[in-house]
DNA sequence: CCCCAGGCGGTTG
DNA sequence: CAACCGCCTGGG
């Protein structure tokens, strides 16, 4: 199906942005991934966006935000000259509406660690505990349920190679499957609510929970800050700035700045 | 070999 | 409060 077209989405941007780590492109430019239970395939031509899917197509809509006008909710973003470059280089990158579980565990795994790693550590994860989909002729598989992660111990998690992350995963993990902390309702809970919940868990952090709640639960004023991003503040951003004056979308500057600063090194 | 990567939690001053 | 340190692992 053509899905949009490559001013609403540059898949490029969007799946090598940083926000997610199950997409991965082949030679010939193709992304194959896999959202809840739907493996796609999905490509450009010339300037149409192409999903291979079981899925409809609204349910591609809605994961990459389709739905949401960013021009009008960039408008703030032009008083900050670095954000405006930063903004022209990053067009196109959507804020992924991901799964609220995945986006927890991937976010804590990715703590001081790199990409390659990063979806090394996940594909294990999810070739171990996922379920077998299969697509066209590739095997796909699921996330990990946090039900499922919640019955491990550190030891059964040894293959991951994660390290001392994998504890922090298994924490995660009961707290949710406890329902101590329900993922879903935060999708509507204030976004301040839906932070300080996350910090109840034991190796979630201010950072992690800061992009669990952006990329997992789509508060879009969240703005994480790493060290890419504390680089890019304090050299092009005035001491005393402060995201909310971004607006309600500040999330997706702090995309903007972080894939710029990411692919171009801190600039002055 | 060393350095450190998209942090966190615990301890110390 | 801030500063510091150990933590697992593996890429560069």
């Amino acid at each position: 199906m053509i899905l949009t077209n490559t001013n609403q989405l540059d898949i490029v941007k969007t799946f090598e942005c940083g926000q997610c780590f199950r997409w991965n492109a082949d030679k010939d430019g193709q992304y194959y991934g896999i959202v809840g239970d739907s493996p796609a395939r999905i490509h450009t031509q010339g300037n149409e966006i192409i999903v291979e899917s079981n899925a409809s197509k609204e349910y591609w809509e809605n994961y990459f935000d389709l739905q949401s006008d960013y021009e009008s909710h960039s408008q703030p973003f032009s008083q900050f000259p670095y954000l405006k470059t930063c903004m022209d280089y990053g067009i196109g990158i959507r804020i992924l509406r991901q799964n609220s579980w995945e986006a927890l565990c991937s976010f804590i795994i990715s703590q001081c660690n790199n990409i390659k790693r990063i979806k090394g550590i996940i594909e294990r994860l999810c070739t171990r505990y996922g379920d077998e989909i299969f697509f066209e002729d590739k095997v796909f598989y699921t996330f990990p349920s946090a039900w499922k992660l919640a019955q491990l111990n550190v030891e059964d998690l040894e293959f991951l190679r994660a390290g001392y992350r994998s504890q922090y995963i298994i924490n995660a993990a009961k707290a949710v499957d406890s329902k101590e902390i329900i993922l879903d309702e935060l999708i509507d809970a204030p976004y301040e609510r839906a932070t300080k919940e996350l910090l109840k868990i034991n190796g979630v952090g201010i950072k992690v929970a800061n992009c669990t709640v952006l990329f997992g639960l789509h508060h879009m004023e969240a703005f994480p800050i790493d060290v890419w991003m504390k680089k890019a503040l304090n050299e092009h951003f005035p001491k005393d700035f402060c995201s909310s004056t971004l607006g309600d979308y500040a999330g997706l500057a702090q995309q903007y700045i972080f894939y710029y600063t990411r692919e171009n090194g801190i600039t002055r």
